[in-house]
DNA sequence: AATCAAAGTGAGAATCGTTGTCAACTCGGC
DNA sequence: GCCGAGTTGACAACGATTCTCACTTTGATT
């Protein structure tokens, strides 16, 4: 039997580019852009084409190896994550980043959902501020 | 003299345009994206540039009077929203949208902050699902 | 080692939301 | 009516992201 079924599963090869971005990833510990990691790479030599990094980082969000958080303007920035379901705290200045846990938050907005109809609930929460450094 | 300061507060005329964007949107209970609120006021054939439709979101949000949300792939969508800070219930599917709010949360994220040394606290919370009327 | 199909890659074109440009236009006051 | 600041719209410009597609790798098979 060689698999013919149409499982979401595609083999996903370890290629240098996917472990380029990876440890590109690795070596920051705050969000960055997809193209800030396609610089980093390009400056280390480790050459791979934007496209490739894009869609590296679009695979590790899927798999949630990486969190995704979009800037006020727009733009997608990533980070390594723990695999727990967390939030982050950041600083508005320097981009310090703290990741929290809140289970009040969580049963909280599982309750509102409930209380309202709503199924399949997830949420987004991310808190800014000014860190003590910065202040 | 009443006025040589640099203040960030020009004058801001009552225009044909800018009251049929804040119409349409008033016409909405959910979010929409600036595209959208252009598309429906050229059916309805109060023609507004889309550039204008733009600045006149801009404003809105600056100033308050709407609240913006990101789509998951980074469009902006305004709604028009009640003063007070709250958070949203946002159907996945049809959009239809709750406002919520939680003393419980504004306190738990003000407390997070201040244990990490953040301080000048500010947050973003959503609740994502589907509502009864498309479970 | 030779071979092959699927998975992956890169350069550049193409999208697409959003912002900038700038001449024409409107508003409010004088 | 006249004038200057605020506004507008058509369209160009932008920047992030995605698509295209010919070419290269990978992993498995013989
Ligand atoms: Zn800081
Ligand atoms: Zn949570
Ligand atoms: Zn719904
Ligand atoms: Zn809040």
């Amino acid at each position: 039997m060689t698999s013919t079924e149409d499982g979401a599963t595609p083999p996903l090869r370890p290629t240098r580019q996917r472990r380029a971005v990876t440890e590109a990833l690795d070596s920051f510990s705050d969000f960055r852009s997809a193209q800030e990691i396609h610089e980093l790479l390009g400056r280390r030599g480790e050459t791979v084409g934007l496209a490739t990094v894009y869609r590296t980082l679009q695979r590790l969000a899927d798999t949630g190896d990486v969190d995704v958080l979009r800037t006020e303007d727009g733009e997608a920035i990533y980070r390594r994550c723990s695999e727990a379901h967390h939030h982050h705290l950041v600083c508005r200045s320097c981009g310090a980043t703290v990741e929290v846990e809140g289970p009040a938050v969580e049963r909280w907005t599982r309750a509102i959902a409930a209380e309202h109809g709503y199924a399949d609930v997830s949420h987004t929460l991310e808190i800014f501020g000014t860190c003590a450094r910065c202040g």
